[in-house]
DNA sequence: TATCCCCATATTGTTGACAATCTTATAATT
DNA sequence: AATTATAAGATTGTCAACAATATGGGGATA
């Protein structure tokens, strides 16, 4: 059986973009990297056409930076585009959070609950070698603004700020963890969206990211500025 | 020396897609319109090269929908859509102003003071012929969130927020004003960010965001609905 | 030896033609 | 007469060649 790699996604740009949105935000095309058209378009086994539309794609949700008549570079995540990152999930999760609250059902809120104790699970069955990243897993914080009830923060949330979150994840993968920390703080969530205190609810989703963050810059401050920087050509 | 009308924005694509977006924003080209390439293409004079990734940045920031292989056309701002703009903007507009409480010099708050004069200064002038919209000048809005220190949210606001709150602009364009009372809240917002509270002040601009809704909100159900309804075809 | 100018090369921007897909109108059948 | 199948037309997706611009090296001059 042949590998077929293009199933479903219609257009080849499509395609491509997922690809390519792929391969940076996994870090297989390092931070920095210079992306020739001519380059790709052979990598990728495509013509120039679909490539650079797909090339823009990814420059409008920041992948990638563009000078006119320079070429295309991966964007490189430093200290202060990541506190960027982490700035605005906590005031659009945080909002998130707050509509959530407001127009969730009450099966989906148990849906949260259950959530919350495979995460608890998880952790007692891993014994410290745990399976998802230091505010406990993705899941959770998806699943609450997927039900906000407002599309373009849907939208921006998961098609623009998540890609570039999942980048500074790929950078910050051997952080010391403390999921137990996380998942209190994640039920303390979900009891104000049960107790319908949006206000409340809000809050709580600001501190929690607030505090991942201060996780984060206190490794990145410690010494996290190795491995990268190959970027400057 | 030759007048050369294309002066800075060297790609043509870049032209054409603040042209067509200045057209769909200021109502020249209405909402729900189909957009046919090859028509875009001898409208504006350029092939259907650089028209294409004009329309996937278009795309990209909501001003227009496509679907695969049928073709584009301009979105529609129903009552749904322009509360999700709104909505957006009492968190972005709020949080952009909590930042800049925070960050804003002391030199710059005096520029804030004096804008307010001058809008008070135009009301007394024009004795209820007023120059700007209901919430005041968006001068206003856009100086403070441009001070907030975060690239990711200033880009999103003035690239893309604020492109479809000019859409909603002018489908209410005929609003009752209340100059005075938005000045009054503009007010209250700078004197929060000089006493650097910046607690206050971003429960002051969401406050002020929701009340100008309110107002555009009624005026939508009062009957508000006329005017628009060509995009079926 | 260092600096500046100029040309060759490579890369990006643009164009028109070709292929694939959807829409619509027409006509035949039930 | 209504419905479905088919084919023509139009529109979008894709490609390869052409033009414009920036980058880099080599040579000449001070």
């Amino acid at each position: 059986m042949v590998i077929e790699t293009n199933n479903k996604p219609g257009t080849l740009s499509d395609q491509v973009f997922l690809r390519i949105k792929e391969d940076i935000v996994t870090g297989v095309t390092p931070q920095g990297q210079k992306m020739g058209e001519t380059d790709l378009a052979k990598r990728y086994d495509i013509s120039r056409g679909p490539l650079r539309e797909a090339l823009q794609r990814l420059e409008a949700i920041s992948l990638v930076t563009r000078t006119p008549h320079a070429g295309m570079r991966v964007v490189v995540l430093d200290r202060e585009k990541m506190r960027e990152v982490y700035q605005m999930r906590e005031a659009m999760e945080g909002f998130a959070t707050r509509l959530a609250t407001q127009v969730m059902s009450e099966s989906e809120i148990d849906n949260l609950y259950r959530l919350l104790d495979q995460h608890e699970a998880s952790i007692n069955d891993a014994d410290g070698k745990v399976y998802f990243q230091e505010e406990g897993d993705p899941d959770f914080h998806y699943y609450i603004f997927s039900k906000c009830g407002n599309t373009q923060l849907i939208q921006y949330l998961e098609n623009q700020l998540y890609q570039l979150l999942r980048m500074c994840r790929h950078r910050t993968s051997r952080l010391p963890l403390r999921p137990e920390n996380a998942l209190y703080e994640h039920r303390a969530i979900v009891d104000a969206i049960r107790d319908r205190d949006a206000e409340f609810a809000e809050i709580l989703m600001r501190r929690h990211v607030h505090h991942s963050w201060r996780l984060v810059d206190a490794m990145l401050e410690a010494g996290g500025l190795e491995e990268q920087c190959q970027h400057t050509a």
